[in-house]
RNA sequence: GCUGGAGUGGUGGAAUGGCAUACACGUCGGUCUCAAAAACCGAUGGGGGCAACUCCGUGAGGGUUCAACUCCCUCCUCCAGCACCA
């Protein structure tokens, strides 16, 4: 006999929607949980990764709705990007018609998985009642000098004939059609993050539910890092070259400086020098490569010399200016001073150009080397040497007096630099949120007053796949009228990129339908933070990062109280199959809707929980979800089979389980709850349970398999949605045990195990332990040395 | 290179100083059946022993402790992120 399942869940996904039993409002009286998964993009189909995920929340989600609180649970879709845009070229279908279909069609897989979604508060990011807030953003950040307009390199593929975001290039190819990316200069939009990059790096610190990684990855990616910034003059002139250094107290060994190829001194340093030609050469040529192809080619370090030198500030000391590929014009100062002895790029460079070295800071036990002997640079600690009045300090302690020298002497500033740059967010596509800007001939730059908004997308625009923004193509949406002066102007054409919706929508699901601003203050007042965040490793740098951007930038618009917008966060692990990723062009993509179809969606959500904890890898295995399945057949005999009353030792091990889940799911180890669930329903087959008994179980189970769990509970004669009823409590009285059973052990190892009565005192222990047959042949003829006892677990003998 | 994480039976995994391998999958044996499936019962880390039992065993080596998968040190392997970052 097997429970239909397929009459269930249906049954009571109608039923759900039918009474709109995850609805949520706001109620000051109730203690409310935010429980948000990270929106998927409507590609149609979901995958086991969106099962996962949206099962972890939703387990969650029902856990918390047991527990009393007032629970919001919304879904949305992040549906503005780019296969909406292949897609039209493809099949001459328009991007919003192509999006719609696959937004229903998830819609409908997503319902079938039983989750437990407040539909109402459902949001796209590609209507306009949305993306109008992302234009109102923009223009707010625009206001106050955070959004501007700036010409610089950015990636470009020549044979599609579009930007490139560092993410699309693979290798310094086209991710779509491998053509060799080059670089190019062109005026584009950018979001001043910098701005918070101080705030941002700050309140990791407050991110104490993260995973660790994720903290350590944001960190990393904002990258702070602290030294002085030097001033070299140039010889027989006043310019002064500034580099930057976390190793000040090498600066005596400096015997060179390097720019990169695109400093703006290079080429007043060459003109009319001998190396003239052969640099001019050089800068070309790294210029034509992108900087991905630059990073690549890590085994030669190439450089010339550009004629001139510099003065060292701390000794005066005449040093050659050379430039290199190894320099990058985007970190520090575009410039560094190089140390050979102490570095190992420099000590390569130096090595295959000749150029001299010297140490300065001598490691302790080394008696002296001499530079010209290294096999390598020394990047330890030591003591200063060759350091002027420096010398014979250890290197931390003359990194700080160094430095503050410099700063006394004004030859130096003491200078923090940062990783984190600004964020190009122009993109030349159609399917995203147009940047409300105008163009005008008198006025420059005008943003679209508030009152015009939403500028939108215009329905019919060219398709042909041959790049440039294809709304340029749109002459009803470029020609429009200056707001300030009224004459003929030009729209912006360019789209946001996709991770501005993402950036709030999680604020825009307090009040989903609000039409005065992004979000109701007084319902984001209520609802954030969000307490639970769930979503994929993938995005711990970029949208969480964004997202925090944004909310401060929120704060500081006094329409929120807090800097960070969620609380806790889980990643969870992907789904393999055979070890690998599951992917199209594997082959190896295991489709949850088969799988709902053989096995019903409850057992497919109890083996995924199963199967391994939340945050690590799963491998999929379909003789697991069998097995899942087969254990909620074993559940539903019991029902079939309940006694009047339980026994005692039942009861015992259901006020263990109700702690020990309780627990668990508080703590998303879904695996060891389930595990402890079905030793629970094991110990119920061999003893049998009555209702109150299996009641309990029931709830237990109802957050990971709520439709089999509604279904048991309405034949249990309950009228009203499981979910309507208290999470069950456990009885301590219940888990104390009179005798227990202690285990015994010679020097640590495992001899005996005896049963003793709760509570009993140390000399009958004693006592009892010297009597024990097991025990004799290993005491015997030898004495205690040591009693070791640990009350109710253990007794350790020393001999 | 830097940062973070992991390494336990045939497999997924459990145990955060106190009985290593819970719970499941698989395999083997049994009950029921004409038979099969389902269901149920039992066995299942390795070596030795007829057996009671015993020795070994959580990537490797060392240490702390009465006691270590768990804490400390050194190393190896794998995964992930960042990286000519000065």
């Amino acid at each position: 006999m097997h429970y239909d399942f397929k009459k269930i869940e249906e049954k009571w996904q109608k039923k759900w929607q039918k009474t709109r039993a995850f609805r949520a409002q706001a109620d000051p009286k109730r203690k409310k949980y935010y429980l948000l998964e990270m929106f998927p993009y409507p590609s149609g189909k979901i995958h086991m990764g969106h099962v996962r995920n949206y099962t972890i929340g939703d387990v969650a989600s029902r856990f918390k709705t047991l527990e009393g609180y007032n629970v919001m649970h919304p879904m949305g879709f992040d549906a503005f990007g780019q296969p909406a845009e292949n897609a039209a070229i493809k099949n001459k279908t328009k991007p919003a018609d192509w999006t719609r279909k696959c937004i229903k069609e998830m819609e409908t897989e997503l319902k079938k998985m039983g989750f437990s979604y407040d539909w109402e508060r459902e949001v796209s990011t590609c209507s306009s009642d949305y993306y109008k807030w992302n234009q109102w953003i923009f223009l707010k950040m625009f206001q106050r000098g955070l959004a501007y307009r700036k010409a610089s390199q950015v990636n470009w593929c020549p044979s599609c004939a579009t930007t490139l975001a560092n993410e699309e290039v693979i290798e310094g190819e086209c991710w779509r059609c491998h053509a060799k990316v080059e670089q190019k200069e062109l005026e584009q939009w950018y979001l001043k993050i910098t701005e918070y990059k101080e705030r941002l790096l700050e309140d990791l610190n407050q991110l104490k539910d993260w995973p660790g990684r994720v903290v350590a990855m944001q960190n990393n990616w904002i990258g702070k890092s602290s030294g002085v910034d030097i001033y070299f003059r140039l010889e027989n002139s006043d310019k002064l070259i500034s580099v930057f250094t976390t190793r000040v107290d090498t600066i005596f060994g400096a015997t060179y400086i390097v720019l990169a190829p695109e400093h703006p001194l290079v080429l007043g340093l060459i003109k009319g020098k001998p190396q003239e030609n052969e640099a001019l050469g050089f800068i070309k040529k790294v210029a034509s490569e992108s900087k991905v192809v630059r990073a690549a080619s890590d085994v030669k370090k190439e450089g010339v010399f550009t004629g001139s030198f510099a003065i060292n500030p701390v000794n005066n000391e005449k040093v050659p200016v050379w430039i290199a590929d190894y320099v990058l014009m985007e970190y520090g100062t575009g410039a560094i001073m190089a140390v050979p002895t102490h570095d190992q790029r420099d000590f390569l460079f130096a090595k295959e150009h000749s150029l001299p070295m010297r140490t300065v800071i001598r490691r302790t036990e080394d008696g002296g080397q001499k530079a010209e002997d290294l096999t390598g640079a020394y990047e330890g600690d030591g003591v200063q040497v060759n350091s002027g009045e420096f010398d014979g300090l250890s290197n931390q302690e003359a990194k700080t007096k160094i430095a503050q020298w410099m700063e006394d002497k004004g030859i130096g500033k003491i200078q923090t630099h940062f990783r984190l740059r600004d964020w190009l967010i122009s993109r030349q596509r159609y399917w995203g949120t147009p940047i409300p800007m105008i163009y005008c001939p008198a006025c420059g730059i005008v943003p679209v007053p508030d009152k015009d908004l939403p500028v939108e997308l215009p329905p019919d625009a060219p398709f042909t796949g041959e790049g440039g923004s294809p709304l340029s193509k749109v002459k009803k949406f470029v020609e429009v009228n200056c707001p300030k002066c009224k004459v003929r102007a030009r729209r912006e054409t360019d789209t946001m990129a996709t991770f501005f919706d993402s950036s709030w929508y999680f604020l825009r699901f307090c009040s989903p339908k609000f039409n005065a601003a992004p979000f109701d203050v007084h319902e984001a007042k209520y609802w954030m933070t969000v307490d639970q965040y769930i979503g994929g490793i993938e995005h711990a740098i970029l949208h969480l990062l964004y997202s925090r951007f944004f909310t401060k930038f929120f704060q500081d618009l006094k329409m929120i109280d807090f800097s960070e917008p969620f609380a806790k966060l889980l990643t969870q692990g992907m789904v393999l199959k055979d070890g690998e990723v599951m992917s199209k062009s594997r082959g190896n993509i295991v489709d949850p809707d088969s799988m709902i179809k053989n096995y019903g969606a409850d057992a497919l959500r109890l083996f995924i929980l199963f199967a391994a904890p939340p945050e690590t890898e799963l491998e999929w295995e379909e003789r697991g979800l069998e097995g899942a399945y087969k254990f909620l057949n074993r559940v539903w005999r019991i029902q079939e089979n309940l006694k009047d009353n339980a026994d005692p030792q039942v009861l015992k091990a259901l006020h263990k389980t109700i702690k020990k889940v309780g627990t668990d799911f508080s703590e998303f180890k879904f695996n060891t709850a389930i595990a402890s669930l079905m030793e629970l329903t094991n110990v119920i087959y061999q003893s049998g349970a009555d209702k109150q008994v299996f009641s309990s179980l029931v709830i237990m189970l109802s957050p990971i398999v709520p439709h089999f769990a509604e279904e048991l509970w309405g034949i249990l004669g309950n009228k009203e949605s499981i979910f309507k009823a208290a999470w069950p409590k456990y009885d301590l009285k219940l888990l104390v045990e009179e005798n227990v059973e202690l285990v015994i052990q010679i020097n640590g190892k495992v001899r005996s195990k005896i049963e003793v009565p709760r509570g009993i005192s140390e000399d009958k222990l004693k006592e009892l332990v010297q009597k024990d047959e097991k025990l004799i042949p290993w005491l015997e003829g030898k004495t205690p040395k040591k009693f070791i006892i640990v009350p109710q677990k253990l007794v350790n003998i020393v001999i």
